[in-house]
DNA sequence: CGTCTATTTGAATGTACTCAAAAGCGGTGG
DNA sequence: CCACCGCTTTTGAGTACATTCAAATAGACG
């Protein structure tokens, strides 16, 4: 299996994984490579898949009633994405995921997502856990999302998540935050002025 | 077992729950009773219950820097609140969860929680499913909270929510908003005055 | 009825937005 | 290798929306 998604599975669940249930997910598993702006999932179409990031980076995001497109979700190798909405709905999503880079995937079918999880506890556990902590830090990014000044929301995510700073570009950071593009770079200025 | 809370388990995982697991999952149950005002789980403590409304309502707020609180979330009769970061981080909470009204819950420890899990694969289910919703839901919510006006935000709220709003203060709903209630209030006139 | 809390209203302020344009950057083809 | 093109970021000026501070009104509860 996969050095970033072996690992990935022991950090989560506290313990090392069985060969033989590696085996058996693995098997599960399918490759797929992206250009930078493929198209992993279209808002629209109901998504049966949820994708592991080999190599590269994506975003989800969510167009509005005026057109406009907000980025909901970064990911970058070594983590999970999908629209989990219509995913585990099996309703028409309303997210959509764009390669941000050239992007290696494992893409995982929910049929074999339900077997794994019946038929090997550790993959139960492993999901579960996953899910239980996106959505603590979802809870967090929401409360701050409320509650904090654009500024602290871009300072925050920056010591957060250095590594997204390198590879997404400013606007869909900006995009992220709730934010104009022009604002983001108006803050940054006020940010650097001020040191 | 509270039929309520038999009834979110039936609908949740979409099929009868055999007697002999509501049996033992009540047996892991202990009923508490809150006054208005009272505090169920305190920010900076460990939170080591998940409790089911059976009665009445409460709330879940943060404290930030300024002192200001914001709500996070409501609950009622048949949900359940928590603060799930310190529940299963075991780490301070951050989250204060507050008796809107006369509250009677059911607590569930997370030793409890565990062993249900553990011992039953239906409750694991359930409490997986629960946590996918309620993951969902949240992700949705952020999407419209950087998306959307402060005007659609409380339109939206107010067509899915029309129990809280009967039962919920205004300064509260335009906290969970991420309003102040002055621009709430003004909102609301707004609405009112152009039908 | 009186007190406490919640809601509404007013006026001034501030923060982020819109529209518009310029500057910067990266990749491509001549 | 450089010129050009498209896309991203920055900057400017005016506007819209939510906030602050303050006070008045309305409601709930003893």
């Amino acid at each position: 299996m996969l050095v970033s998604l072996k690992s990935s599975i022991e950090r989560t669940i506290g313990r090392k994984v069985p060969d033989e249930n590696c085996e058996i997910f693995s098997n599960y598993l399918f490759e797929k490579t992206f250009d930078k702006k493929d198209i992993l999932i279209e808002a629209g179409s109901v998504c049966k898949y949820i994708y592991f990031i080999k190599e590269g980076s994506c975003y989800a995001h969510l167009e509005d009633e005026k057109g406009e497109t907000h980025a909901i979700q970064f990911g970058i190798d070594g983590y999970w994405i999908s629209d989990l909405y219509s995913f585990f709905s099996g309703r028409k999503g309303i997210y959509t995921i764009e390669a941000l880079e050239p992007t290696k995937v494992l893409f995982l079918h929910k049929d074999n997502f339900e077997k794994a999880c019946n038929e090997m506890p550790i993959f139960d556990r492993y999901f579960r856990i996953l899910i239980q902590n996106a959505f603590v830090s979802l809870q967090y990014r929401l409360a701050k999302t409320i509650s904090e000044t654009a500024e602290n929301r871009y300072t925050e995510f920056s010591t957060l998540h250095p590594d997204f700073i390198q590879r997404i570009p400013q606007y869909l950071i900006a995009s992220y935050l709730g934010i104009k593009p022009q604002s983001l770079s108006r803050t940054r200025k006020e940010i650097t002025q001020r040191k």
